[in-house]
DNA sequence: CTATCGATTGTCT
DNA sequence: GACAATCGATAGA
């Protein structure tokens, strides 16, 4: 198995697939971050993607090289932070156990309790001070910092959250029986 | 516990 | 001008 996930070669493949192999992979911005135990795959003949209808300004990092963050502002309030595969297609990050920097966490998210600080796409973009600024910029790079887990853990499935389209797809993954997802799987 | 709704603004038609 | 890969508050069972 890979040692370094921010390797292009980790990255240079299909999105389902490291969607599910990120799941364990220990992240932070800046030291802030923990274990990642929620994602979902985006590709790029799917409707549900931002790619879908080929390049813009906002999804430009999706056609970018692989191993980069991909950064949207989603519903006006909350960044989202997803790590780019093959081009058009990226994995969203939907939640992180904390395990570094929770009291920074604490204080940027104004709530204590762990499972309410990274369980969510908005939440985690708001604990690791994800914004504009870091869209685009390569996962092997400061401030990013990113190991996979060196054991397989159990990885659940389901559809993915929020969307009006290609609403069946299995491209969720999650940690089996985290208590930090942000919803059950 | 579930259901509903308002916030807030970049992006695309 | 419509809509969005969400969240938090609130109301009700």
């Amino acid at each position: 198995m890979h040692r370094l996930t921010s390797d292009v070669d980790f990255f240079a493949r299909s999105a389902v697939q490291v969607a599910a192999d990120l799941i364990g992979a220990d992240f932070t911005v800046s030291g802030v971050g923990g274990l990642i135990v929620e994602t979902e795959a985006y590709l790029p003949d799917d409707a549900a993607s931002h790619s879908f209808s080929g390049t813009t300004a906002r999804n430009r990092a999706m056609f970018g090289p692989p191993a980069h963050a991909y950064i949207y502002l989603s519903y006006g309030l909350h960044w989202c932070l997803n790590f780019v595969c093959l081009p058009g297609s990226a994995v969203l990050i939907r939640a992180i156990e904390p395990k570094w920097g929770m009291d920074t966490m604490r204080a940027r998210r104004g709530v204590r309790e762990a499972r309410l600080l990274c369980s969510g796409p908005g939440r985690v973009g708001q604990a690791l001070a994800i914004s504009r600024e870091l869209d685009g910029l390569p996962l092997g790079e400061d401030p990013f910092r990113l190991t996979l887990s060196s054991t397989k853990p159990p990885v659940a499935t389901g559809i993915r959250v929020g969307i009006t389209k290609a609403v069946e797809q299995p491209w969720r993954f999650g940690l089996a029986g985290s208590s930090f997802v942000s919803r059950k799987f």
